[in-house]
DNA sequence: CCTACCGATCGGTAGG
DNA sequence: CCTACCGATCGGTAGG
């Protein structure tokens, strides 16, 4: 018995490593060459296996693709979920998600590119389950902003624009950041959320990207 | 001569307005389907016309989209260029660029959610074309925040990151803006600035997105 | 899970 | 600038 749930055990897992090693070579693929340059014998062959070999694990390529999609999104909704029910005051939740959320962006940043481009080759089932994850993001993100105005820890103008202006600033790292540049992902991590929120710890109203000189200087 | 000069210039008027309707149908067609999933076949249908109609204003479907592309990508640009070129102060400059940024992004939104999507589908030397403007509009742009910062005019950690926040902010709204949303363009355009460099006129030390509560306060 | 293949789509063009 | 067509690619599967 032991012996044959330990045989289960290896067989499930060498399933799901061949699984997951499928979706790494495609979702390779699919980032540098674009999901429609991309043959599903292209990614048999740099996986050394036939196409039925990929077929008896994703029903079709639209399948492979929706998984790859969905992973850069469900990564960000993951970091909000936890940092939401960790404790604290909102405005240290603020802090912690913006850094976590630079870091999952950058950790997915293959997936989410994939996903940015190849929206319009999803089913329209998938596409509307990683739509709602996006909704949902967006959702509790701008509530969490609300209630940090509300209980006076954050000052925001407009939480709604506000939290797409974030969103902006973090989503958009996956287009220009590149693993051998200047930053590591920590430390760009750090820098877009001392960008966004200000370095409460040394001067407490100098905060956001910009500061223009201020009327009395000029 | 006048009529013949007229003649021209009326027959170079109707092919440029057959030119204009091509990449209008095609650009309509590409991002409401995607490249990938709009043959030639359709975007002649919807022009009621046949394909060597098309084949006689542009050499491939790909030469279509490098237009759509060039377009989205100069339009951001033309504007820095205007901007850098009007008189002024580093900071003044700023926020009449962020403003009319977003205005061009928004007039833009069809052309640069295709280019986001499609780069993959372009030749290589289009692809390189468009690609040196954007490494010029990096490149003024930081510039700009820079020499800002020398005159004391901005005050700004990291202009090299602060650039590609606010280009973030900025781009990002092609994602999420919607015509028939909360906003018009032009009010869009006044909050984003606002959230970016602030209201100098009311308070001039609350600027940035979000300010966490003043120690003092907790 | 492999070999071999089919059927459909579609970019582009020859010929007039 | 239209009619008609070709040639290639490729997702997916039948049969074993």
């Amino acid at each position: 018995m032991n012996l044959a749930q330990s045989d289960d055990g290896i067989r499930e897992q060498v399933q799901q490593l061949k699984r997951e090693r499928v979706i790494e070579v495609a979702a390779d693929l699919f980032h540098s060459r674009g999901f429609g340059n991309t043959s599903m014998d292209a990614v048999a062959e740099k996986l050394k296996v036939t196409k039925p070999f990929i077929y008896a694990r994703f029903g079709a390529k639209s399948e492979l693709l929706a998984e790859i999609c969905s992973r850069g999104i469900r990564s960000s909704l993951l970091v909000l979920d936890r940092v939401l029910a960790s404790p604290g005051a909102a405005g240290a939740k603020l802090r912690i998600f913006v850094h976590d959320f630079v870091l999952a962006v950058l950790r997915n940043q293959r997936n989410l590119t994939i996903y940015s481009r190849e929206q319009k080759h999803l089913l329209p089932a998938d596409a509307q389950a990683i739509n709602s994850m996006r909704r949902e993001f967006d959702r509790k993100f701008t509530a969490l902003l609300i209630r940090g105005h509300a209980d006076g820890d954050l000052t925001i103008e407009d939480p709604q624009i506000t939290a797409l202006a974030i969103g902006g600033i973090v989503s958009w790292c996956h287009i220009w950041y590149r693993p051998e540049g200047r930053f590591a992902p920590e430390e760009t991590a750090d820098r877009i959320c001392e960008l966004v929120l200000g370095r409460t710890h040394a001067r407490a109203a100098s905060t956001g990207a910009v500061r223009t000189a201020e009327p009395a200087h000029i």
